[in-house]
RNA sequence: GCCCGGAUGGUGGAACGGUAGACACGAGGGUCUCAAAAACCCUUGCCGCAAGGCGUGCGAGUUCGAGUCUCGCUCCGGGCACCA
């Protein structure tokens, strides 16, 4: 019995797909167009199992699409800027670019042997100076638009490196080269207007019907819009300039347990202050001893600086509040400074008894007296508690009811006024890099900033550059940044900032409706391949790079690049989990590769080469710190493109993450031989033979349709793992078919397995195919349909249960009334057993479910 | 710290509020074989000889009926704006 050989099967029908051009999409307004889209790798080198995993089911849905009439675009391209090409550069001496395209040729060959129906003429990576060309004519409408724009924002700064770090750098708050604690810096930047977009942003993510309801809530979340109260408070004592301090707060119904007022380390008060004052300058330089991350800022120790002002609390003139200088209060977010409240917010409380500060309660919960000590008690927003306070009226209301009346007072008396305010904050897109997309501006000493001319387009980067130092080589580079003013004519600098890796993939899926256009699209081709109707990726994406690609969508439409209907570029969205992988941990605790793990018949885990028993740890997301990745090209060598991806596709549902087990591989390999040899052994009619209509052909016909309805509804519900055991079950059956006779029905059955299987192992359907003796590929042929006479239910079991628990089934014609059921239920003996002398109470029928009698 | 998820047998998982454990892996037993591999057949949630009882992370609640809905926790994972 001959094994079906993945090895020359796969290579076989990938020439055969590629000579016909099988997947090369071309405009065809007869047909309906289906765009399917991955996100486009980053060319690290090799692609990994997250990829394979990701790929397979966007091919599994551009195959299905396919078959199922649709012209289908499913392009692949890379993401080709970042950061550790610049690593390469600064460890090996290789140049960022040869380093990236090298590694795009060897990924390129990885995919291609998984046999994915891509397009490859579209293919482009965005380090082409075709594709950054247009990105940069992109920035350049942008910017003429008003969506964008400078300032001054911070940075990480490394001060032994002297050099921008990424968060990613920063590790325990010390530069990840130098190990020097890390500063923040003030530098003048590029940003993207994002926030202007913020409410139609949000309210946009209404009409994402087909995006999971986690991501839009993320996504809500992170755009954030508060309702609140914005005012002035008059300062005493403050330097010239700062008789006023604007607050914001989302709980203006606690006002009058303010205690302190605090300022962000960055808010201009402190700056002033730090000027004048070397204690203040002191503490403001330690509170910039520290990362720009969020989650930096919010778990670390709360401190503070009494500054010696006050501010006159705007309910009595004769209230006086401290002003602090926190470093837990965000510039970013609100005015950059605030109130605190110790009573009613825990973060308040907290720095109110470190430092000794007033803790004034005026409200309480349920109209009890308790005192708040260790624990703020925080009005809740929907329930109703008693409130005693001047603005907002005493009573019992939600916390909603006391903010509306806090706004009102505060808008009848003049101190404020009621705001929304939205978290999400401009997008600061200029990085301190070598490899990304030199921003096309000019510094000019007498125009100012000047727009590079689109004719001029693209502002290459130069290929000879020095990193041998850390910082922006293109800093350095006094050739390349040497340049004349478009406007003036006089000697300029090149901006030497490079854009965020972010735009680039912002726009990539527009891009690859016409990659060859001299525009950065060209119109009839986003006119019909937009919107992508299926983008699947990785959930780490969830908001930024999806709300960006938003973004950028909006922008491109008001730029003329993209239609009206694109301006929300994703009609569907998946996001699948991650594949994980068991640890191994040598006593030393090195992380020990599974390639070096052998297990043995004790159960015991031992490294291959030393023999040391190793310590096996949970199951986590494969990565090269954790040294638990398994190499897709090795696992493809040796099982087949069709055996990973069918391993890929089965037991754990798509969004969920997937542990990479070798068991499982196994078992994937072993399900398409087994089906290859039941092809071989089965007694099967020649082709064009119709089934028959004997009991036992029936009976197969019956599960043959019932697998093509079973396996087209669960992949058009992202069901693979459902679709594939619905595959399990279908094989056992053809396997346990009995009978001479049902030849035809055999035949049926085979032909319906080979195209239900195409979608997701490709080669092996087309093998398959072939052997059943068809000249034609299966490559194009369309979906089966299922043959409803063929889907009805013969007779109809229903679980009987007394007072909730399974006690006994009854047989029952479908479509019997429930009366009829009733009665069978309460005569089957299981019930009468259970109910002995007592009389029903209520019997439940619900039809085609169960029954329930209680008792 | 904040936002969002997840938790079901030895394992991955299935289950319109309606028979918990489909399908697969693993394990045990058997057939075939000189033997092994492969393949095939049977068993397999837990306790119990059985009758039966108990079971979906923990604690409450709603319901005739809860893995599924509500509230309160625990643990694990993703994101937090310069990783991609």
């Amino acid at each position: 019995m001959s094994r079906y050989s993945a090895r020359e099967a796969e290579p076989k029908w990938q020439r055969l797909w590629d000579e016909r051009r099988a997947f090369a999409a071309r405009r065809d307004e007869s047909r309906p167009k289906y765009y399917v889209l991955e996100m486009f790798p980053y060319p690290s080198g090799r692609i990994h199992m997250g990829h394979v995993r990701n790929y397979t089911m966007g091919d599994l849905v551009a195959r299905f699409k396919r078959a199922r009439g649709y012209n289908v675009l499913h392009p692949m391209g890379w993401d080709a800027f970042g950061m550790p090409a610049e690593n390469a550069a600064m460890e090996r001496g290789v140049h960022p670019g040869r380093w990236t395209y090298e590694n795009i040729a060897a990924m390129k060959g990885q995919l291609r042997s998984m046999g994915l129906s891509l397009d490859w003429s579209r293919e482009f990576a965005t380090c082409d100076p075709d594709y950054y060309a247009q990105q940069q004519a992109l920035f350049l409408d942008f910017l003429e638009a008003g969506f964008v724009y400078r300032r001054n924002s911070m940075v990480n700064w490394d001060p032994v490196d002297r050099t921008v770090l990424a968060n990613e750098q920063v590790i325990d708050g010390c530069g990840w080269r130098s190990g020097a604690p890390v500063e923040r810096r003030e530098l003048t930047q590029w940003f993207f207007r994002i926030s202007d977009m913020a409410g139609e942003l949000l309210e946009a993510i209404d009409g994402l019907e087909r995006w999971p309801e986690k991501v839009r809530l993320m996504q809500a979340n992170w755009i954030g819009r508060s309702r609140g109260l914005q005012f002035t408070f008059e300062t005493v004592g403050a330097p010239e300039g700062f008789g006023r301090l604007e607050v914001y707060t989302t709980r203006p119904d606690t006002l009058m347990g303010a205690s302190f007022a605090a300022v962000s380390p960055d808010h201009p008060l402190a700056r002033a202050l730090e000027a004048e004052r070397p204690e203040v300058a002191a503490f403001c330089a330690e509170c910039r001893r520290m990362g720009t991350s969020e989650e930096a800022l919010e778990t670390a120790e709360k401190k503070g600086l009494d500054t010696g002002l006050e501010v006159i609390h705007p309910l009595d003139p004769e209230w006086r509040l401290p002003v602090w200088i926190a470093n837990f209060v965000l510039m970013d977010y609100g005015t950059g400074a605030i109130f605190g409240v110790p009573a009613h917010d825990q973060r308040d409380l907290d720095f109110a008894r470190k430092y000794g500060l007033e803790v004034i309660d005026c409200y309480v919960a349920g109209g009890s007296d308790a005192r708040v000590a260790d624990v703020a008690f925080v009005p809740p927003k929907t329930e109703r508690v008693r409130y005693v306070a001047l603005h907002t009226g005493n009573g019992v209301m939600t916390g909603e009811e006391a903010i509306d009346a806090a706004i009102a007072h505060a808008e009848r008396e003049g101190y404020g006024r009621g705001v929304a305010k939205f978290r999400l904050r401009d997008w600061g897109i200029s990085r301190q890099r070598y490899w990304g997309c030199p921003i096309p501006v000019v510094h000019c000493g007498a125009c100012g900033v000047v727009p590079v001319a689109k004719a001029d387009l693209p502002v290459k980067l130069p290929e000879d550059v020095d990193f041998s130092a850390p910082g922006n080589p293109l800093d350095r580079h006094a050739g390349w940044s040497r340049t004349t003013c478009p406007r003036c004519g006089a000697e300029a600098r090149r901006e030497t900032d490079t854009m965020d890796t972010f735009v680039d993939s912002s726009w990539y899926y527009a891009r690859f409706t016409a990659p060859d256009a001299r525009t950065p699209t060209r119109v009839a081709d986003a006119d019909y391949w937009m919107n992508v109707d299926q983008y699947i990726g990785g959930v780490e994406h969830a908001i930024l790079h999806l709300l960006y690609s938003r973004f950028f969508a909006r922008a491109m439409h008001r730029t003329g690049h993209l239609p009206a209907k694109s301006e929300e570029p994703f009609d569907a969205l998946f996001t699948q989990g991650m594949v994980c992988h068991e640890t191994y941990r040598a006593p030393d605790g090195a992380w020990i590769a599974p390639e070096h793990v052998v297990k043995g018949e004790d159960g015991a885990v031992r490294h291959a080469e030393t023999g040391v028993e190793l310590a096996v740890g949970p199951s986590v997301k494969m990565s090269k710190s954790k040294r638990n990745t398994i190499d897709p090209e090795a696992i493809i060598a040796e099982y087949g493109a069709d055996t990973a991806r069918w391993f890929m596709l089965s037991d754990s549902p798509p969004e969920r993450d997937v542990e990479w087990t070798t068991a499982g591989v196994e078992g994937a390999w072993r399900h398409l031989q087994r089906v290859w040899r039941l092809a071989g052994e089965a007694e099967i009619a020649p082709a064009g033979t119709e089934p028959e209509d004997g009991e036992a052909a029936l009976a197969l016909r019956r599960a043959t349709h019932a697998a093509i309805e079973g396996v087209t509804t669960d992949i058009e519900a992202f069901g693979f793992n459902k679709a594939v055991a619905r595959l399990y079950e279908f094989t056992n059956a053809i396997a346990k078919a009995g009978g001479a006779g049902i030849g035809g029905a055999r035949r049926e059955a085979f032909e319906v397995l080979a195209r239900l299987m195409a979608p997701m192992v490709p080669h092996f359907a087309e093998e398959l195919w072939a052997r059943l003796g068809h000249r034609t590929p299966l490559v194009d042929l369309a979906w089966p349909e299922a043959d409803r006479a063929l889907l009805a239910r013969e007779r109809i079991v229903l679980p009987v249960q007394v007072n909730g628990k399974k006690r006994g089934e009854i047989e029952v014609e479908p479509g019997s009334d429930a009366a009829a059921v009733e009665a069978l239920a309460l005569e089957s003996p299981d019930v009468a057993r259970h109910l002995g002398d007592r009389p029903p109470k209520r019997v439940i029928v619900v039809p085609g479910r169960i029954v329930n009698v209680v008792v």
